[in-house]
RNA sequence: GCCCGGGUGGCGAAACUGGCAGACGCAAGGGACUUAAAAUCCCUUAUUCCGCAAGGAGUGUGUGGGUUCAAGUCCCACCCCGGGCACCA
């Protein structure tokens, strides 16, 4: 490119960008939020994990959440914007296997690099509160945490089935099985693998979490989100009700939801893992339950067949005494209900199905409420309906029927209504390094001692020897494992597993409200300041995950009495992916566009604006380079049109100003609409484009009152999409910054009205012609001119007028045979 | 199978409470400026038909019905696409 005198009416961004970027960052406390007599307003976008570098689908989130926070700035908040990262995990400790870096260098190396690109794109945040998860500062308080549930018996070590990911190496939560596979790497099948593992006890409070979904999050959340959180949480009520086993008389207990059908139960299935399974087996049979086993834990992705397979025992229905035999069957589930069911083949498809195979009997005891029992069902009746054949209960319906059948169990001792839950208790052991050290030591005498509070934190060693292999890398480092038992003063060892990285993410928004405490997780008072954030921003991947384990830790740490709030996010909102030649921007896809390439191309500014314009903000987005270009036009046209008018003083006219000033006030409150109402951030600038196209036709007409008014609220407004070019062009018009900190600008309803209401005549509902009035015209005056208009005449001619409608300001419509 | 979204020009989209469908942008075409190009500025652009033209007539929001003076918007049935859950008893 040849050298070029500098043209002052040429938008080049690079040289405005870095010359703000410079200032910006030489004024620590310019995004403080220091003034508590303003209403407190928390914007969050969800924590990072440092993986490289940003490119632009990373960018779509901050460019909401910084246009928000800007946005309530000038609304006259005081706004929490802060940043922080996620940083523990597994990349960090893979890429220390495959290059042998240590995963701490890597990480502060990836956050260098990442903070480095978020202050060039010019993001609000207190950079003074930042956070890094993998800081002893910050995850002695997950340990801290750990030891709280401990205490209140939240905390709980058991040997279960548990997923493993052989990619990853260590097990993972039910919530991070996704499909059979590991939510990291999606193709890679999840086995089960029996572990002494710790968990917590998530169950405790799912009443509380499902109840507050509809209490507190309801209309504050995306329904989908909220759907896929019930989904999880899994609430079913029922009975459980006691099957004696012939012979000892010893209780089987089922689940069912369907209790009035009991008289139709014609064999009780156990799950292949039931305890008693294996008692009630020989050894073929148990045989037969491992093959299930196995064949369940590699499911692929299509339904496995059901297989069952009679254990040669028999069990007693305690309302009709009957004896019905028992069978393990690979559909039925351990994890659910009680692991056994009774099997109620005409009302329920699946046990239709299994009882079909083996041949078991089908008996009917539901009729429809308007027909008949069906003697010879084709297949199973899984509605609600009559009871019939079903002893002193025939004849009830289904509902009723299973209240006094509960009841009667609960009386007789056999049973009773009984509540389920899907979502089962959270593991949090990992068998990796990169994590948190959890707080616990094991002594031959005093067994699971846990780490004394002023031992806090337990620092996770900087040499070690990592593979990748199966158990945690922190086993084999002695001065990490032998240690004295806190209580006895033996010797010990210390537990070398590492918690799940969710629990970084679990309560890190309450640490920015006082990031800098040593002395505990935050001060109670810092953060009631500022909790709930009002505001959080993410991707609805974390819908169950995060965001789950979020909820349920701030219930507790309400508990424990750290805080008063039982929900942490009074608003969520999830943004849409950003989407290059038809697919997620990703490395393997290969159509990653990096954040520095296109900054450097467009900058800071384009890149958000386009990001906001191209599609609401809730939907997936296409990139497009020619797209960003037309981002880049209009900001060079805002640029260029405040320039040239910023110091001339013309006369103008009034009819000029008059219809600028009408665009200029329509467009503030159709941007002050889109942020209160819906963010529909695409349409406020699309009204910014219109605003800048009348501004070009009016020019020309334009006096100085009206461009004093016109060029400073022009800056105004750009300030929450376009932060760097908002602030030139209020130096430029010699006014003091920063525009983020002024008050946004206000509009005038009288100065948004056009000068005539614009009539459409339609006649049957076909538009035949308009009309310019002024407002207000009474329906009468209206009726009567469009009756009369040339445009009209010859479609009504001749024909008889039924009817005429008038919306006033609006539309006529007449209706004619 | 169940639960959420969604289907509008060549493309991304707008139309918020039923009242002119297609704002705004991209792409495309034309023009101005320029020796030329880039940049910039201006104009055209859903579609079919009639007309030399000014202009006019029709069609059009996944499909089929319905409600209404009036439907992208409301109701019923269905098709397609995306996402979530999926032997949860």
């Amino acid at each position: 490119m040849e050298e070029t005198a500098q043209d002052p009416t040429r938008y080049d961004h690079n040289q405005i960008e870095l010359k703000w970027h410079e200032r910006w960052n030489n004024d620590p406390n310019l995004y403080k939020a220091s003034d508590s007599t303003r209403p407190k307003y928390y914007v969050l976008e969800m924590l990072p994990y440092p993986s490289g570098s940003l490119h632009i689908g990373h960018l779509r989130v901050y460019a909401i959440g910084d246009a928000l926070a800007r946005y309530m700035w000038m609304r006259g908040h005081n706004v929490l914007h802060p940043m922080g990262w996620d940083a523990f995990g597994l990349p960090a400790e893979n890429a220390a296997i495959n290059n042998n870096r240590h995963p701490r260098e890597w990480t502060q190396t990836n956050i260098t690099q990442m903070k480095r690109q978020h202050r060039r794109m010019g993001f609000s945040y207190d950079w003074d509160l930042e956070i890094s998860t993998c800081e002893p500062e910050y995850y002695r308080w997950n340990q801290w945490f750990f030891l709280k549930m401990l205490e209140r018996g939240l905390a709980y070590r058991k040997r279960a089935l548990l997923n493993w990911c052989p990619e990853c190496g260590t097990v993972l939560a039910n919530e991070q099985v996704i499909d059979g596979c590991c939510w990291r790497h999606e193709s890679t099948p999840v086995e089960q693998r029996a572990l002494e593992q710790w968990f917590w006890k998530i169950t405790a409070y799912a009443d509380e979490l499902l109840r507050d979904i509809d209490e507190k999050l309801e209309g504050h959340w995306p329904d989908r989100v909220l759907a896929m959180q019930r989904n999880w949480i899994g609430r079913s009520e029922g009975s459980e009700i006691d099957f004696k086993l012939e012979g000892t008389g010893e209780p089987i207990r089922v689940f069912t939801t369907r209790v009035d059908t009991i008289y139709g139960a014609t064999c009780v299935i156990l799950a292949p893992e039931h305890p008693l399974a294996a008692q009630l087996l020989d050894e073929n049979g148990r045989a037969r339950a491992k093959q299930m086993i196995d064949g369940r834990a590699q499911k692929g992705p299509g339904d496995i067949e059901k297989d069952g397979h009679f254990t040669g025992h028999y069990a007693v229905n305690p309302y009709s005494g009957e004896k019905v035999p028992i069978w393990i069957g690979n559909f039925v589930l351990m994890g659910y209900g009680t692991g056994a069911i009774m099997a109620v083949p005409a009302h329920d498809e699946r046990d239709f199905d299994f009882c079909k195979t083996y041949g078991i009997p089908i008996r009917p005891v539901i009729r429809p409420v308007d027909g008949v029992l069906d003697e010879n069902p084709k297949a199973a009746f899984p509605d609600d309906g009559i009871v019939e054949r079903s002893g002193e209960f025939s004849g009830l319906a289904s509902g009723e029927a299973r209240a006094r059948m509960n009841k009667k169990a609960e009386t007789e001792g056999f049973g009773k209504a009984a509540v389920t839950y899907r979502i089962k208790d959270w593991g949090i052991s990992r068998q990796r390094y990169w994590g948190t050290p959890i707080p616990v030591i094991h002594c031959p005498k005093d067994g699971v001692v846990p780490v004394p509070e002023k031992d806090l934190p337990v620092v996770l060693p900087v040499d070690v020897q990592l593979t990748g292999k199966g158990r945690s890398p922190l086993a084999d480092v002695a001065a990490f494992v032998n240690v004295k038992c806190p209580k006895c003063g033996g010797d010990a060892r210390r537990e070398t597993d590492t918690m799940d990285t969710f629990v970084d993410s679990s309560w890190y928004f309450y640490r920015y409200c006082d990031a800098h405490n040593s002395t505990a997780p935050f001060d109670s008072q810092k953060a009631a300041a500022w909790i709930p954030v009002d505001q959080y921003i993410g991707g609805v991947e974390h819908a169950i995950l995060h965001l789950i384990y979020s909820r349920f830790f701030t219930k507790v740490m309400r508990d424990i009495g750290l805080i008063e709030n039982s929900e942490p996010f009074k608003r969520l909102f999830t943004q849409g992916m950003v989407v290059k030649d038809g697919a997620k921007m990703s490395k393997s896809k290969g159509n990653v566009v990096s954040l520095d390439e296109m900054t450097e191309r467009f900058g800071a500014d384009t890149g958000r604006v386009f990001e906001l314009f191209a599609a609401p903000p809730e939907k997936d987005m296409d990139w497009t380079d020619t797209g960003a270009e037309g981002a880049y036009r209009f900001l060079g046209r805002v640029f260029r049109f405040v320039v040239r008018n910023a110091s001339r003083r013309p006369d103008g006219s009034p009819e000029a100003d008059r219809r600028a000033l009408r665009k200029l006030h329509q467009t503030i409150r159709k941007v002050t609409e889109d942020f209160d109402n819906r963010w529909h951030f695409n349409t406020s600038i699309a009204a910014l484009m219109e605003l800048i196209n009348t501004l070009y036709d009016e020019e020309a007409g334009l006096s100085a009152a009206a461009l004093d008014q016109i060029l400073p609220s022009l800056a105004l407004l750009l300030g929450p999409f376009a932060p760097y070019l908002a602030e030139e062009l209020w130096e430029q018009l010699g006014r003091k910054g920063p525009v983020f900190r002024q008050p946004w600008p206000t509009y005038d309803e009288a100065l948004t009205k056009e000068d005539a209401a614009d009539i459409v005549l339609q006649v049957n509902g076909k538009v035949r012609g308009r009309l310019s009035v002024p407002f207000g015209t009474s329906e009468e005056e209206l009726k009567k001119l469009a009756l009369a208009d040339p445009k009209v005449q010859p479609s009504i001619e001749g024909k008889q007028v039924v009817k005429v409608i008038v919306v006033p300001d609006k539309l006529v419509n007449i209706v004619v045979k």
